[in-house]
RNA sequence: GCCCCCGUAGCUCAGGGGAUAGAGCACUGGUUUCCUAAACCAGGUGUCGAGGGUUCGAAUCCCUCCGGGGGCACCA
């Protein structure tokens, strides 16, 4: 009996009393599945629904009065212990040792599936995130998003969606200008230009390229070298950000360049078709947007007065581009900095004839820095950016990875790197791959006692109130691989591990697998093995959402 | 002026209308002849920024205000 068994029982219960007439409601407004939950304290139940609380006055009746009519339905189920009415209208339900352990064999015979669902079948999600300028390395609010990004990503995978992982360069346009004179600047030994980009980075690349391409090179008329510069340039910055990002563990599926969509003559056929839509018109010399129209708060310039395309432009071409190549669902993971762009995005989308609903921006707030618990400001011209090899050298990937996803995106993250160097255990991570690493531990002691899986699985031995704990926290994994997915907040998956992890150690305590040395294997022992490598299971199963690795040794 | 996010324990943060608001860290004391002590057990702190409203019930939803952060380009 899992809880998604139990939820369908009491549906059924509720769908039953409106069809006998003892209940008069629309059978639309029953919830499915119905919410059940853990209660707190362990007097309320395995199981407590507040639905009774939710429907009695749709159903002109009173809590306690529906409450019971459901408890009634539920006394006579199998596995059902009890079922209780308690205050207001809350109905506690008891399951039977034997019924809730049964979740350990149905999480091994799963595994790696456990949890997984097709809500999503069908739909295409392009997840575009990090896109971070090929000016620079990757800062530490762009590793931010890459972490996020990806386990959003995984988590809509688990979902049975299709996912493209997406990274947006913007090599076209005036940053890349002022990218490629401050590399020419540097060969020459000259002083960093204005709004240009300094630093260590910027010296290595600009002597790469040199070495490429002769000294010669710096002979040539001066906007000649630029060209050469920008060219070898950027193709070195990208070959910088993919690795640092491979090295971090995150692999798109697409690196997609600006500079193609105007090569290839994609934008140009979007302003036009949007010109003979009606959606564009001149004034002042440059055309405009109207992309109030759809929403936005003013109209958009989309080629300057100059001529030159302005930066939504491309925007507008690589919406088409997406759709063009399957995504339904367009998601983009933008800084606070960037949320005045969601009005124009979807408005974009609109004028194309996309759905803007299609289109979802998700916002997250900046990451803040502390040293040693002090604010430090960030600064490119001050040499205190911190990169993405900065973090992971500071604290390895799966802190770094697990540290920057486990908090919700709407929150400013503050990182203390003082902290972080420390490889102190207060990161949490460590507490859930030490759950990890335990189970299988275990479950390597047990081989080597002769405890095994097979024969002897007695989910009635389940009895003490660690074990139920700790089933009902397995329980509830697949609702939480749902909701992180439905509401984009793959962090729910972080704090969850938490838990599960905090309820195996309590487990292990009180319960061992291996038995004492001279005692018999028994029963005990072979189904609490089926728990152990259960919970083993989901803690390998949640770390893979979250891109962390789960050890089999610390 | 307008828009977005935040304000919960000493610190970093969870809590998508429910029962007594939680975790980690930090602090104090305890637990190992036996599956990993990166663990477990015990000890305690909250005007959930403030004030109104909706509701049987609000940290959660709505409004106003206060405080902090970030935006409001013919930059990308």
């Amino acid at each position: 009996m899992t809880p998604l068994d139990l939820a369908a029982a009491i549906g059924a219960a509720l769908s039953g009393a409106v069809a006998d007439g003892r209940i008069q409601l629309d059978p639309a407004q029953i919830p499915d599945p119905i919410h059940l939950e853990r209660p707190k304290d362990p007097k309320h139940g395995d199981w407590s629904t507040n639905i009774a609380l939710q429907l009695a006055k749709k159903a002109g009746t009173n809590p306690r009065q529906l409450a019971e009519l459901i408890a009634a339905a539920l006394g006579g189920l199998d596995g059902v212990k009890g079922a209780e009415v308690a205050g207001p209208g809350f109905l506690n339900i008891t399951l039977d040792a034997a019924a809730a352990g049964e979740l350990a064999r149905t999480i091994v015979e799963q595994g790696h599936g456990f949890g997984r669902n097709e809500d999503l079948k069908g739909q295409w999600f392009n997840v575009e995130f990090v896109s971070a300028n090929p000016t620079g390395p990757i800062h530490l609010g762009g590793t931010r998003w890459a972490a996020v990004g990806d386990a959003l990503s995984r988590v809509l995978e688990a979902n049975g969606a299709r996912v493209t992982r997406e990274y947006y360069f913007n090599d076209h346009g005036s940053q890349i200008d002022h990218f490629a004179e401050s590399l020419l600047a540097a060969a020459l030994g000259e002083p960093t230009p204005e709004n240009g980009y300094g630093g260590q980075y910027i010296k290595e690349i600009a002597a790469k390229v040199l070495e490429e391409a002769g000294p010669d090179t710096l002979k040539l008329p001066r906007d000649q070298a630029q060209e050469v510069f920008r060219e070898r340039g950027t193709a070195h910055m990208f070959q910088e950000i993919k690795d640092s990002l491979h090295e971090f563990g995150v692999d798109f599926d697409v690196y997609f360049h600006e500079q193609s969509l105007h090569a290839s003559g994609a934008v140009t056929k979007a302003l036009d078709d949007l010109r003979a839509s009606g959606n564009l018109y001149e004034k002042d010399g440059a055309w405009w947007l109207k992309s109030t129209a759809y929403g936005d708060d003013k109209d958009r310039v989309v080629i300057k007065s100059d001529g030159d395309a302005a930066y939504i432009a491309g925007d507008i071409a690589y919406l088409r581009d997406k759709v063009s190549r399957g995504a339904t669902h367009l998601v983009y993971l933008l800084g606070a900095d960037h949320h005045g762009y969601i009005a124009r995005l979807k408005a974009a989308a609109a004028a194309l004839g996309i759905d803007p609903d299609s289109v979802e921006v998700l916002i997250g707030q900046l990451v803040s820095l502390l040293r040693g618990g002090k604010p430090v400001r960030m600064s490119k011209r001050a040499g205190t950016v911190v990169t993405i090899e900065d973090l992971v050298d500071a604290v390895g990937v799966d802190a770094a990875r697990y540290a920057l996803a486990r908090s919700s995106i709407d929150q400013t993250l503050s990182i203390d790197l003082d902290l972080l160097a420390k490889h102190t255990n207060e990161n949490p991570v460590f507490y859930v791959q030490y759950a990890h690493a335990r189970t299988a531990n275990v479950a390597r002691k047990a081989q080597a006692a002769g405890v095994e899986r097979t024969g002897g699985f007695d989910p009635a031995l389940l009895t003490d109130p660690r074990e139920a704990d700790l089933l009902g926290a397995l329980a509830t994994y697949p609702r939480i691989v749902r909701q992180a997915a439905q509401l984009r907040e793959p962090h729910r998956v972080a704090r969850y591990l938490e838990e599960l992890a905090g309820a195996y150690h309590k487990w292990y305590d009180a319960c061992r697998v291996v038995p004492l040395a001279g005692d018999p294997v028994q029963d005990l022992h072979r189904t609490r093995l089926w728990l152990n490598d259960a919970a083993r299971q989901v803690l390998a199963n949640g770390l893979d959402l979250l891109g962390v690795t789960a050890p089999e040794r610390m």
